[in-house]
DNA sequence: CACAGACTTGGATCCATTCCATTTCTTGAA
DNA sequence: TTCAAGAAATGGAATGGATCCAAGTCTGTG
């Protein structure tokens, strides 16, 4: 079974190994629903979708999602973590300097310098902060992950 | 007198109209001569030098050269925020997963998908976050900065 | 059904950062 | 050189996001 059409938020859960409670399926459709939700905003959510949750909970929660390849952490500089639900794509992030909103960019690839965004959503925007993330030479080399 | 050539690090700061300290030189040449540090350890470098700061004057001299553009604050994601001498120019980072390493990067302009850094440093990277700053819409169409 | 895993409650704790009131110091002018 | 204005530095307290802990309850899932 399990159509190839449009799994549902449970099938999702199922699929990356993770139990399906109401509190899980809540706050996956509440991150999914918003827009680069903070910790608070999606506790929130899911309370009013299942009456209630911990914030604890929600942080454990989000976590698991994140592992799971489910969920999408971001944290601009200087204020706290966001979610969002598009993974898979590569795309990036518009971060307002005044009122701190956050809009999705597709990756510039291809062409232009990387300061471009393909499309700017009507951003004006005055500097591109790219972070390679990776393993530095010597870590790369080192069997384990040493943290 | 100022000679074109290079001012010295004192000339500088009051260059930009700030007053010139035993710390904030310390701090300066700290910060220059240091690969990316946090605020720990710029404290101790300055302590190095001048026999003792503070860290409130650490943080607050921090900001008065950041907000002067004589340094730049870089936070990555998951790490107290680090600080760096090369300002000006647009260049990015490379941030090792497992030990925290910072390197610098030129921009790719020109040429590739954003993705590919112009000099990987020999770090094996997986992902490139972009970060556009800038207005959105509703906030560059507004007169005065609201936060 | 039984059990591992998830959730709740209620702490405590950690860390980076900021705020406060007070004191000290740099600086430019007298 | 002396002085006053105002910026900078100080110690201490406080904030806020996030994490962790332990004990007990609940609930998917095999």
């Amino acid at each position: 079974m399990t159509a190839p059409g449009k799994p549902s938020t449970a099938e999702e859960l199922r699929g990356v190994g993770l139990r399906v409670t109401a509190a899980r399926v809540a706050l996956l459709d509440t991150v999914r629903e918003g827009d680069h939700l903070g910790v608070e905003a999606i506790a929130a959510g899911v309370r009013d979708r299942v009456g209630h949750i911990s914030l604890q909970a929600v942080y454990e929660a989000l976590h698991a999602l994140t592992a799971a390849g489910l969920l999408r952490r971001i944290e601009p500089p200087g204020s706290p973590a966001r979610f969002e639900g598009r993974v898979g794509d590569n795309h990036h992030h518009l971060v307002c300097r005044s009122c701190g909103t956050v809009a999705d960019v597709d990756c510039a690839v291809g062409h232009a310098p990387c300061l471009t965004a393909s499309d700017n959503r009507g951003f004006s925007v005055d500097e591109a902060e790219v972070i390679y993330w990776g393993l530095c030479p010597a870590c790369s080399s080192t069997p384990d992950d040493r943290l």
